[in-house]
DNA sequence: TTTGAGAAGTTCATTTTATCACAAAAACAA
DNA sequence: TTGTTTTTGTGATAAAATGAACTTCTCAAA
């Protein structure tokens, strides 16, 4: 069954939601409630649900604890992913630094880097140096690399990766990665949003809607 | 002439992909050139250019530094555009210290959060109170912000932003902001972008395309 | 038990988005 | 000139996503 990347966006932000609810003492939630937290309509919610087979009760909406339990499951996240950042650069250290993961159930286990002057090998969360990280993933067998270094490396670092066995690349250089074919890559790049924002903000923007990250 | 954002989004590819082909010394491009460098087809490229009136020659394909200039006009960054960040935690700061920003039209004036011990008034680029972000952003004209603050200020700040006069935000809190119509929002959520590369991780990803930022 | 209302689940139509295919234009060569 | 090639620009076509509407089930109250 291979589903679609927006689709799984909303069910990321459906958990989120979930999870607030949760934590206001909701114990059952309606597809409408959904909808408007995610910014959706009721059908699509209900049609996401069906495509994964979530299935609630004809009255009685679904009950909350299960929905994020079962909506983790299908995102992966009932064990712990093992995640490490390439490029110790301002946006490697801050996202080392991000607490907010290992909520998630997201556990950074490394950041590298080629300068000596950033190697922290005794930390609880190591900085090592990039000859390691072949070596380092493969026996942790790490599947997720967050790849921020300089543009000029990125190409050079995703081959790496590749080749050391990483499936998926969070890539915040402003380069387009042309990955294998079993290997998937998700962009994030300041710069794009930032133009976005500026477009519609001087196109005078009506109502855009709000798009995933 | 309303425009999809995600046409706008591959303009800034197409741009990024050209600034490249620049320093390589091309000086004419043709549509297939930019459609491997973006990852789309080249109708893809003539059809998004055709919408926005860019038109180049039967045969001789586009000229680089034109195609360039009109782009950088369509998304507005031939003018500087002002920036602020609300939140100088991790994230914040780090966006504060990225340098990528300046060579892209982009300048950041200043850094606002409510602790007093990260204030810095004097530095080059001042972190100030957020009691002073109204009237700052109406005494320079900004209209763009960069939202950074954990999740539980958000929404708060968020308001704060529109009502003084903000039109666009940049959102990184981990929940879906509710803006005015006339205010536009793009969020990025690092744990939804893990979220979706686990999954397809996990379900043997064939070839998923990458996707826009 | 019956009845009515509320909400899930599903189908269908609409809208949006991307791809294909081809005619028209430009450049070049003979 | 005239023909040939190359690439654009766009209309037609296909695919995908969305939203509305309909059906079915469940619960609760009379």
């Amino acid at each position: 069954m291979v589903m679609n990347r927006k689709c799984i966006i909303r069910l990321s932000r459906y958990k989120n939601a979930l999870k607030r609810l949760k934590s206001l003492g909701f114990v059952k939630v309606f597809s409408g409630n959904l909808a408007d937290a995610a910014g959706v309509t009721s059908s699509q919610v209900r049609k996401d649900f069906s495509l994964f087979g979530i299935t609630g009760n004809r009255r009685g909406g679904y009950r909350v604890d299960e929905l994020i339990e079962r909506i983790s499951h299908i995102l992966g996240k009932n064990e712990l992913q093992k995640v490490v950042i390439v490029g110790m650069g301002n946006i490697g250290k801050a996202l080392m630094r991000y607490r907010g993961f290992e909520a998630g159930g997201i556990k950074v286990l490394a950041g590298f880097d080629i300068d000596p002057a950033k190697y922290n090998k005794l930390a609880e969360v190591p900085i090592l140096p990039l000859e390691d990280f072949r070596e380092f993933v493969q026996s942790h067998g790490v599947k997720i690399a967050i790849l921020a270094v300089p543009d000029v490396s990125a190409h050079h670092v995703s081959e790496l990766m590749i080749s050391a066995g990483i499936k998926g690349i969070l890539n915040f250089a402003p380069i387009q990665l042309r990955g294998a074919d079993d290997v998937v890559v998700s962009s994030i790049n300041l710069e794009v949003e930032l133009e976005n924002l500026i477009y519609f903000v001087n196109a005078g923007a009506k109502a855009e809607p709000e798009i995933e990250a």
